[in-house]
DNA sequence: GTATCCGGTAAGGGTAATGATCATAC
DNA sequence: AGTATGATCATTACCCTTACCGGATA
């Protein structure tokens, strides 16, 4: 099935030919001390506590034919020195880009958020148009909404290149220099084009927005996605609380609300970090999206500035709306830029100091609402490496790996370029199929293996009162069962089999009519636009977390296919023939006892998924609606249930 | 001299897509 | 008993976060 969560659409390679022989890839910028094997072997808390006095030492054959860069390696003294010289020709260098960008006066800040407004009123005010009876946007020629993929339709504008507000470098915004043509396209509001408006403060910007159509502008906000350089904007946090896209806020309903059931406890948001404390409930803090967009903030100062200063920022997988903007921010920066394709690879993939461009990373950044800086550098480089995505394996390049490692030891990056893969792809590979392939076993799993499975994670978490979700070191898990099984098959074997069964007293639990009634009505109150933008984790909740974040998903999968013609429709209307068709609580299953026959592999109850048959669903007004619909919409459902009607019929 | 920041690399942990097998309903 | 459907299990490429550390800079 081709999934509207394919890494192939959220994320494109660059549309040229690029040689990755031109490009400064970062193979052996520098010689210096990794990690030993021994470490690796440890679980993240064993290295934690070996940090400090580890003394590294990495069997580099190459370090080792190296004398000179090895002495370097082991001693401190050479480096100082050359520290030294450099510090006296750092003191009279001009300043870098990044410090220069830091270092911005309240006026450049100011004049930056203005660019960063109007740009905002752009996208609102083409989105708005876009939505309208009278479009005019410009459409490029042979654009065909009935061609864009259904994860594409919350985007209900052309690519990104047609917009027309490219981001103004730091501290070079004229707000009296005209804007581009198609920068406020569509009919001009209340007489005027927004060009023409000139906007002394955020305030007036706020003025000129209220002037709008507030309503349209919501549902505009709603569809359109992040709005592309909403954390640039000087608003106040409830300014932009007012702007916030609703992914910003997602908690799904609790089951017990779900089935009519007081609920006994609160199911915590975790990829939101710090979305749920007291007082800090707008995440457009001006200052800590700066902060994301310009600090390089590591996981541990991360930590500390939700714990002190309630900073909130993003986790997870990039959405498709995130990629999108990221796509168009990196498009606009070339653009604005003049940059070649190599160019930008050059910045993307800089090899030396001088390349470096804090600046840009700073820009992509504030593209993406909390975001911080370093995730967005890591998935950039990720996703615009040219020896990305090669798909699987051939047996030459298994040998060619395993050659490579055994010269050059786990180098991952000059393993890279031996082999021709990502150092992130090459080190997959090797970790998860090549190590111990002599040992290791594929297939159905025996008893015996479960129960090991079960022993070694229970004894890693319940009995060190640790949680059995989240505190299991699958490396370590895998190595416990003598390699036979590599960390992935423990940890799914775990996650999708073995651990509901024991959540459940011991008896494999079957996925019920109610559980989908559950989910549907969970993903509804999520108030997404697109099924790419949901964190399955945040699904379950204390009272119904049998399931994994990993079944969830697939259940929903199993769900949206019911949908006839599911692939055309938007998550808005599959949503809305879903919300219809699981209007009504099912009863609970029966107990095991009065079933007709036992699954042999299962222990526990269950009940068919007849999703596509349901004929119980008659009533809209059901279940938490959370959107008026238009009229394509109501015509899509209608049909929809007509068609399920005479399926019901036929059978 | 020291603290801090930037950013490159590797490791740990997780997800998505897909295929195979088998239970169940009809 | 045969068949269609869907549940379950398994595999593997791909992805994100964090740790670590060297170099640059304040």
């Amino acid at each position: 099935m081709q999934s509207i969560t394919t890494p192939a659409m959220a994320v494109d390679p660059l549309p040229v030919n690029i040689n990755p022989e031109h490009i400064s890839l970062p193979v052996e910028k520098k010689k210096k001390k990794k990690r030993s094997r021994e470490d690796d072997q440890a679980s993240p808390h064993e290295r934690k506590e070996s940090k400090k006095k580890r003394k590294h030492v990495n069997p580099d054959p190459e370090e080792l034919e190296e004398p000179s860069s090895a002495a370097a390696v082991d001693s401190d003294a050479p480096a100082k020195k050359k520290k030294k010289k450099k510090k006296d020709k750092g003191k009279a260098k001009a300043k870098s880009a990044e410090t220069a960008l830091a270092d911005q006066t309240d006026a450049e800040i100011e004049a930056n958020s203005h660019a960063s407004a109007a740009a905002l009123l752009s996208a609102i005010v083409a989105a708005s148009v876009t939505n309208s009876e009278a479009p005019q946007m410009p459409v490029p020629p042979g654009y065909d909404p009935r061609l864009i993929p259904a994860s594409a339709h919350f985007m209900p504008y052309p690519p990104p290149m047609h917009f027309g507000f490219p981001m103004a470098p730091p501290g070079t915004f004229d707000p009296s220099a005209p804007q581009p043509s198609n920068a406020f396209p569509g009919p001009p509001p209340h007489g005027n084009t927004f060009s023409e408006l000139s906007f002394g403060s955020n305030e007036e910007v706020l003025r000129a927005l209220q002037e709008l159509d507030m309503s349209k502008i919501a549902n505009v906000l709603r569809t359109l996605g992040d709005a592309p350089t909403a954390p640039q904007l000087s608003f106040t946090p409830q300014q932009l609380d007012q702007l916030s896209p609703p992914d910003l806020q997602q908690l799904a309903t609790s089951s017990n609300a779900l089935l009519g059931v007081p609920a006994k406890s609160n199911a915590g948001h975790k990829r939101l970090i710090n979305m749920a404390m007291p007082g800090n409930e707008q995440p457009g803090n001006i200052n800590h999206a700066h902060l994301l967009a310009n600090k390089w903030l590591g996981a541990s100062k991360l930590a500390e500035l939700v714990r002190t200063e309630g900073l909130v920022y993003k986790k997870g997988k990039f959405s498709a709306i995130e990629e999108h903007l990221i796509r168009s921010a990196v498009a606009n920066i070339q653009h604005v830029r003049q940059l070649s394709d190599q160019e930008l690879l050059e910045i993307i993939f800089s090899k030396n100091d001088k390349n470096r461009d804090t600046a840009f990373w700073s820009e992509l950044t504030a593209a993406v609402p909390l975001r911080p800086i370093i995730a967005v550098y890591h998935h950039v480089r990720r996703s615009y490496h040219p020896m990305k995505q090669q798909g699987p394996w051939k047996p030459d390049e298994d040998d060619l790996l395993k050659q490579a490692v055994a010269d050059l030891g786990q180098q991952w990056e000059k393993v890279s370029s031996r082999v021709g893969r990502m150092a992130s792809d090459c080190r997959d590979r090797y970790r998860n199929h090549l190590l111990n392939r002599d040992i290791r076993i594929t297939g159905p799993w025996s008893k015996e293996e479960e129960d090991q499975l079960t022993q070694i994670v229970t004894d890693m978490t319940v009995k060190q009162g640790k949680d059995v979700d989240n505190d299991v070191f699958w490396s370590k898990v895998s190595e416990l069962m003598g390699g036979r099984r590599g960390r992935q098959q423990c940890r799914i074997k775990w996650t999708d089999a073995l651990s509901k069964t024991m959540k459940n007293e011991g008896q494999k639990p079957r996925w019920s009519q109610q559980d989908a009634f559950i989910l549907v009505h969970k993903v509804d109150s999520l108030n997404v636009r697109d099924d790419t933008e949901i964190d399955w984790k945040l699904i379950s909740d204390a009272d119904w977390n049998l399931w994994s974040a990993h079944t969830l998903q697939r259940r929903w999968l199993t769900l949206k296919k019911s949908v006839k013609g599911y692939e055309e429709m938007t998550h808005q209307e599959i949503m809305d023939i879903l919300r219809i068709k699981k209007a009504h609580l099912p009863p609970p299953p029966p107990p095991p006892s009065t079933r007709k026959r036992e699954r042999k592999v299962t222990s526990a109850p269950s009940v068919n998924e007849p999703d596509s048959r349901d004929s119980h669903a008659t009533t809209p007004e059901a279940g938490p609606s959370n959107g008026p619909g238009t009229a394509s919409e109501e015509s899509v459902v209608e049909r929809q249930l007509q068609e399920d009607d005479s399926t019901d019929s036929d059978s």
